[in-house]
DNA sequence: TGTACATCAGTGAACGCGCGTTCACTGATGTAC
DNA sequence: TGTACATCAGTGAACGCGCGTTCACTGATGTAC
């Protein structure tokens, strides 16, 4: 069966996609390429025309995860409060439920810096956020409290998503947002 | 061949330690039966004489942990600054490097939670460490501020260890925690 | 216009491996007589 | 004191399963003549 031109391209790209949702929601570990594969409807003996290792498409994932998150931020940061916008999405209610569709950092790049497989895409991850984080910052203490803040986002979904109990969760996610907005106010007095 | 009358109950207890290292170390998924009960020069069939599944064991082994911890914080608790010393202990390099031997939710329980597994015994270990930071807050915020700074905490290790440039991963460390210890101070003005 | 051939994305059986779990068994010791 | 038996922590082969990876193959299409 031939195919149109772009036919492979666009096979990989749905490979590529369908895997940076798995990997966030279910863990790369527990993502099987048999079941991927199935899941576009495809056999998994196809996957080696398209990627060299699972490792390859992993980490290729998490720059279509990071890439996507992106462009979510960049929406928010062009608001008017960027920082608050930013901060009720990432410890929202959403954002806990659909890991599939958030952030890479406390779920694929968790999970491989806890195997010890810390990748250096997950630096850059990492610094495009800071970034972000610091330029709406203002000046004096901005590198300190930007990782901080990001530490805290990262951890507050981390912990919201580990315990069992809903109300527990709910606070996690309720206070923290509270208190990073107040710290972000306060220290931007205009 | 008898044994003495706590040897099995000995031999659990090591079972449970042993893997309250490993399950924090390479993750509970990585860590198999067969090679745990091999670093204790047991063979894996009489694991079963011990615990009814690998399931049970991981609970237990989490609330080891956090046993663990819990003697640990409770010292740094008892010196003169004790939110400093834990902020310090929590965010050094020695935690950083000996995942087994540290808190258990930025190990056990994130991976757990991030399967989807969420353990009430998270939830015990979070409130546990919750109150023992806020009993050290001034009333004002200290409700929003624990578990804002307990995030953080977690945040940054996470994010520490996921990292590969070693530069940034102490820059994660140290800012966060100079930022934590200013944001302590300046709230609780003696 | 008709036929032979090349292309190549995707197929699916097979590989060795380690997983959690089960279970009939071992064998050193303490107890009963 | 000597022998038969019960105990039971631990042994190790076996189970079915899914993993990542390999590879000979398929078969619809485009091209060459």
């Amino acid at each position: 069966m031939r195919y149109s031109e772009d036919h492979k391209a666009r096979t990989r790209q749905r490979i590529i996609r369908e895997a940076a949702e798995r990997f966030r929601r279910d863990g790369v570990d527990a993502t099987g390429l048999q079941t991927l594969m199935k899941a576009l409807g495809l056999t998994h003996g196809g996957f080696y025309a398209h990627f060299k290792s699972k490792d390859e498409l992993v980490e290729i994932a998490l720059q279509e995860a990071a890439g996507q998150l992106g462009e979510v931020s960049e929406r928010l940061f062009a608001s008017d409060d960027p920082l608050d916008a930013f901060i009720d999405s990432y410890l929202s209610a959403e954002h806990r439920a659909g890991p599939g569709r958030g952030c890479p950092l406390p779920t694929i790049s968790a999970e491989l810096g806890a195997r010890g497989h810390a990748s250096p895409t997950t630096d850059a991850v990492v610094r495009e956020r800071l970034e972000m984080i610091e330029k709406n910052l203002p000046a004096e203490h901005a590198r300190e409290q930007g990782v901080a803040l990001l530490a805290s986002l990262v951890g507050a979904l981390v912990l919201s998503r580990s315990v069992a109990d809903e109300e527990l969760s709910d606070r996690i996610l309720g206070d923290t947002r509270a208190y990073l907005k107040r710290q972000v106010k306060e220290e931007s007095p205009a």
